[in-house]
RNA sequence: GGGCCGUUAGCUCAGCGGUAGAGCAUUCGCCUUACACGCGAAGGGCCGCAGGUUCGAAUCCUGCACGGCCCACCA
């Protein structure tokens, strides 16, 4: 490593170590085989093949990498299957949006070529996501990668939809479903949105049949009053009461149809009498089947009328439909109201186009069951969810399960694999035969004429498969027993039903085990206002633009260390220059390190556990207790995936502490005269920084791995990779309350001395001298101790001691760790300025003397606080009155 | 309609029983031989509102307000 630089540059050192890492399988766990512990699996949220990376994915993989780097550090086996989901809907819209450029649909093309287009586009497109996912620096097991929609992932697929059907779990059946007429597909519930919508709250009166007056209802949907097979009325509404049992007369079409009772209706809405059109309302849908009512579809697949609705309407729109119905419905004057009204209409998750409810042919999942197990596990806790409080929406949701609607009318999936007998599958009861192969002939009539169903599967069929389906099941190997169930999944909150649910519900079935013991939740990357990051709204962030600009390390501490379990985080550029200056700063305390370090590294390295304790200085004893409680700390935190937490306390530590503070100090006895010194600090420094380097290595690993690099000999270790080095270790016996109270009392004086510098417009190349009085001898003792740590920090020409009371004309005044400073400022000090700062000093601990004073003179405090409580409150009673007192003598004399 | 989360310094957020912290931004002073992507210092907060529990509440409880998200069949 050149350490010539001042700055850090991020391009070279990241191309070199991206590269090491994949040649030397650095995170490949086949070749390793399975070992005697359980190993850390995670399986990756496989990205969409629609396109490239976002902002979301660098989150989402930043932090998986966090995580298997860290426990591959600490010495566990890893494993992170890396793949691309094909997508379904998602992706064939892509592809059909760019035939629509071409003037062309998927039906000009043909179902076989289509698909084949789309195979030859998306590997394409899978290859730009895994070189990015490889930048990022993601520890990926490379040699596994999976993609939703090859072979290997179709086996896995046909095995779990044959086992359904074996267990009666999967079927067949005429349904309401959730219709995208855009894209031409059923959609299960959860792929609808909704969203708020103008509209309006049309009053349409239907006569009686008799011809006398009859009611009206309140729809906002007219155009499917043609539809219509009942109008409903709660059964209590004293309005309707006498109509209930009557007959209508539909407008526009003439048709008969009854006034019906039912609880469902909510007679403070509207007119309090809802028309029903069983067809097309997924409530409708219900009323009708308590009643007995007939269905008329009159909207099709296509989003137009049918024939049923009459010829006059038939081929329409559905929106040109509205406008015609309410045309003729003003002119037979049965168009009583119109209001403006706010609801929420259903649009399809992924072309936002209204959904249409249609009854319709769909393959089913029957879900209590599954929902049930999956309750189970997360309430005995072999599943548990980060952070906790997505563990209620989640049990809820599962309690609340509907089927699950899997059959997809689009041409990009895996293929339902059933088939049909052309000849027998009109009769009555028949049953198709399910397996993923062609069945030779019909078990039935011999006949060999059989078609597949022409449906695919919800891409969500094989997501839910994938924590299994990328170790290689059905089959029962080695590797998957060894790697299932995984470890933890990683993964936004907004798939958290769509996909994490079902994972665990299909886990739990196919193997009986949960497919990951944890789900780490985080949340969406926003714009720095807190909106959703859209190309409509121009506020995207490109990551790879961000790594081209600030380097990848600091692209994703900028992301981890704002990741608080489950939040959002709303992102800007600025938070990255942030993590910028961090690898910066490491670059540049290595680069102090090292050029304070000798030449060469002794055989071995620098010793650090075999030095005397004598031999260490108080800050070397204080930074290593400091580090000892970082490491400690942090952890802590990534045990409960506090990585957001996590990297702020190594940032601290490295920043404040090591930098700040340590490598201040060890300068005295770096720049000294004394060679037998210089070991100790050199020792610490070398051996700190790496430490640290380790700990921030799964966070920024790109610089950390080549900052070791250049450290590893002087710390005696000979890894090619920071990751086999072995997780840094500082035995208890470095814990010291003693050094960590003993600096904070110094840095308490440092402090002080430089404010008054700082208030006294001192230049910094003045070295002032100081005097300190009073105090007890313990403080006096410390710091006339280690007086060069506060000659030197505070930049002053000598400490020393002076009798009580014996207080320098012209000077200004300080009092910190029980001591009171003078210093002589002779010609710069403005005895009426420093008059005033010291009375507001006063001013200020008057308060907090009184405010201590009251609180330790009430009985109830006294009486019920806990005694150290009390001597808390004593001590800094003492503290504030001794300094107050300090302070107006220094007054007096002024 | 139900549920969840949030409301703390100008901004973004930590803190979650002993009256407040960080980063960024601002102001002031510094090219102090690792780093100006830096160093030192400063200013800035009745911790959303109202009650309650407690010796003591930003921190626990109950309401309320505002914001966001999720779920739900109000046509």
């Amino acid at each position: 490593m050149s350490m010539l630089e001042k700055t850090y540059d991020p391009q070279p050192v990241e191309k070199k170590w991206c590269a090491a890492w994949r040649s030397s399988r650095l995170f490949g766990s086949k070749a390793g085989g399975p070992g005697s512990d359980r190993p850390f699996v995670i399986v990756i949220p496989p990205p969409n093949v629609t396109g490239a990376l976002h902002l979301g994915h660098a989150l989402n993989n930043t932090l998986q990498d966090i995580l298997v780097r860290w426990h591959k550090l600490h010495g566990r086996a890893v494993c992170w299957v890396p793949g691309t989901d094909h997508g379904g809907i998602a992706t064939q819209n892509v592809m059909e949006r760019q035939l629509k450029a071409e003037g062309k649909t998927r039906h000009d093309v043909g179902r076989e070529p289509f698909v084949e287009m789309m195979r030859t586009w998306s590997s394409d497109c899978k290859k730009t996501i895994l070189g990015q996912l490889d930048r990022l620096g993601c520890g990926l097991d490379w040699d596994r990668e999976a993609f939703t929609m090859d072979p290997e992932r179709a086996k896995a697929v046909h095995a779990a939809f044959e086992h359904y059907w074996a267990k009666g779990l999967i079927y067949r059946g005429e349904r309401m479903v959730n219709w995208c007429v855009r894209c031409g597909t059923a959609l299960s519930d959860i792929e609808v949105e909704y969203e708020e919508r103008k509209g309006h709250l049309w009053h349409i009166h239907y006569p009686l049949k008799d011809g006398s007056e009859g009611l009206a209802v309140a729809t906002t949907r007219p155009e499917t009053m043609l539809g219509d097979t009942a109008v409903a009325v709660h059964p209590s509404d004293e309005r309707y009461k006498g109509l209930i049992g009557k007959t209508l007369s539909l407008p526009l079409t003439g048709r008969d149809i009854p006034v019906v009772a039912d609880d469902a209706v909510e007679s403070s809405f509207g007119t309090g009498a809802v028309k029903v059109t069983p067809a097309h309302d997924p409530n409708d849908f219900e009323i009708a089947g308590r009643h007995g009512l007939p269905l008329v579809k009159v909207i099709g697949p296509d989003g137009k009328m049918t024939p049923e609705a009459g010829s006059a309407y038939a081929g329409l729109s559905r929106e040109k439909a509205r406008d015609k119905v309410l045309e003729d419905l003003k002119a037979g004057g049965h168009l009583r109201k119109t209001d403006d009204h706010r609801h929420s209409v259903g649009v399809c998750y992924r072309c936002l186009s209204a959904v249409e409810p249609l009854v319709s042919k769909q393959w089913f999942v029957r879900m209590k069951d599954l929902a049930a197990q999956a309750l189970k596990a997360v309430q005995d806790g072999r599943f548990r969810i980060f952070p906790e409080s997505w563990t209620k929406p989640y049990t809820e949701w599962l309690s609340g399960i509907r089927d699950w609607c899997v059959s997809r009318q689009i041409w990009w999936g895996h293929r339902i694999p059933v088939w049909y007998c052309t000849t027998c599958r009109e009769q009555d009861g028949y049953t198709p035969l399910v397996g993923a192969d062609r069945p030779a002939a019909c078990p039935a009539c011999k006949g060999t004429a059989l078609d597949q169903d022409p449906d695919v599967l919800d891409t969500w069929f094989s997501s839910a498969l994938w924590p299994f389906s990328v170790f290689g099941w059905p089959d029962k190997s080695e590797d998957l027993a060894y790697h299932y169930p995984t470890t933890v999944l990683v993964t936004g909150y907004e798939i958290l039903y769509l996909w994490v649910a079902r994972m665990q519900m299909s886990g739990l079935e196919a193997l009986g085990q949960v497919p990951f013991e944890h789900a780490y939740i985080h949340g969406i990357v926003r714009d720095k206002k807190g909106k959703k990051m859209s190309k409509s709204l121009g506020n995207v962030i490109d990551p790879l633009v961000m790594m081209d600009k600030y380097g990848t390390d600091a692209l994703r501490f900028s992301l981890a260390v704002q990741a608080h379990p489950g939040k959002d985080i709303p992102f800007s550029e600025e938070s990255i220059t942030g993590s910028r200056n961090f690898a910066n700063k490491l670059w540049n305390s290595t680069r102090f390190v090292l050029m304070n370090l000798p030449e060469t590294a002794p055989e071995g390295g620098l010793p650090l556990k075999t030095l005397k304790p004598s031999a260490l200085d108080l800050c070397d004893r204080w930074i290593l207790a400091e580090y000892r409680q970082a490491l400690t700390r942090t952890r802590e935190l990534m045990k409960e995936y506090e990585v957001a937490a996590a990297a702020d306390v190594l940032y601290g530590f490295l920043w404040d502490r090591f930098c700040d503070w340590y490598v201040e100090l060890a300068k005295i006895r770096l720049q000294g005269a004394d060679e037998a010194a210089k070991a100790a600090p050199r020792a610490v420094l070398a051996h700190v920084l790496t430490g640290t380097l380790k700990m921030l290595h799964p966070f920024m690993p790109y610089i950390t791995e080549e900052l070791y690099g250049a450290l590893k000999p002087f710390v005696g270790e000979t890894a090619d990779f920071l990751l086999r080095s072995g997780a840094p270790e500082l035995g208890a016996e470095w814990e010291s309350e003693g050094a960590i109270r003993e600096m904070g009392r110094l840095i308490e004086v440092v402090k002080a001395l430089r404010t008054l510098r700082s208030e006294m417009c001192a230049p910094p190349g003045l070295r002032i001298s100081v005097l300190a009085s009073g105090g007890e001898s313990r403080d006096r003792d410390l710091l006339f101790k280690y007086g060069e740590y506060v000659r030197f920090l505070a930049r002053l020409s000598e400490l020393k001691p002076s009798a009580d009371g014996e207080r320098p004309q012209h000077s200004a005044t300080a009092v910190a760790s029980g001591l009171t400073f003078f210093v002589p400022l002779e010609g710069v000090i403005d005895l009426s300025k420093e008059r005033q700062r010291l009375e507001k000093e006063v001013g200020r601990l008057e308060v907090e003397a009184a405010r201590l004073a009251a609180k330790l003179a009430d009985a109830d405090f006294i009486s019920r606080a806990p005694r150290e409580q009390i001597e808390l409150s004593q001590g800094q009673h003492a503290d504030a009155a001794a300094r107050l007192a300090r302070l107006k003598d220094v007054l007096k004399t002024l």
